[in-house]
DNA sequence: CATACTGATGTCGATTGTCTAGGTATGGTG
DNA sequence: CACCATACCTAGACAATCGACATCAGTATG
């Protein structure tokens, strides 16, 4: 796999767990589903930056994790935002509608 | 500079890159220039991503360089779109379509 | 009751693209 | 001449993602 959609991926999975966080906890596993859900399949989180995409936004203090069990009976780390974790997805929000809109005029979408 | 526009350029660098010289061909540092303005100043291409993508893309064979002389009168090497340039553009610009539709739609943007 | 599938978490090494931070050179301007 | 803007280039570091794999727990199937 040389080059696909995925490379885009690059920097906005933060944002894009942060936003799933916004709607409701979830539990990493549900995040994933239901990125790739709303997406229509076009944006596939695989685990090996799943996980490791958790453990960053818990260590900075974005979102918090406990454990419990998931509606399909086993045990599952459930994910919340923090506050901070809120401002945060506020301002990469932000980041992200400038910069797709410069890339859009960049490439004369509009 | 911990977390910025900057972080999402990834993978977008060469879909810019490309759509310029489509535009017109033109040594490195107009292609800079011309992002930079076309995005009114969101996207901004530093020395040490351009270069590299630049011989990056010809490695690829999706553009060609020669030396001539800039409308300032140094010297400077134009690139030109290839024909396989032309094609990967098209291949990168449905990429980055799908890909920031996805984006909003997990946004609830639109 | 063995098998297999799905849900769910996790880790590892490799890849890759960008960044920072330098450096060289040249032409135009004060 | 000093300075700035233009223009090219490189090296090393770094961070995020990727692919592949491993593990375990329920649930359904034969």
């Amino acid at each position: 796999m040389k080059k696909s959609k995925a490379d885009l991926l690059h920097g906005t999975l933060d944002l894009l767990i942060l936003k799933s966080l916004a709607i409701a906890s979830m539990h990493g596993w549900a995040i994933s589903k239901h990125i790739k859900q709303v997406s229509a399949d076009v944006l596939e989180v695989n685990q090996g930056s799943l996980y490791p995409g958790l453990y960053r936004l818990e260590d900075r203090g974005w979102i918090d994790s406990k454990w419990g069990i998931a509606p399909s009976g086993r045990k599952a780390k459930f994910y919340s935002l923090t506050r901070r974790g809120r401002k945060q997805l506020a301002v990469e929000d932000a980041y992200w509608r400038d910069f797709y809109l410069a890339v859009n005029r960049v490439l004369e979408i509009g």
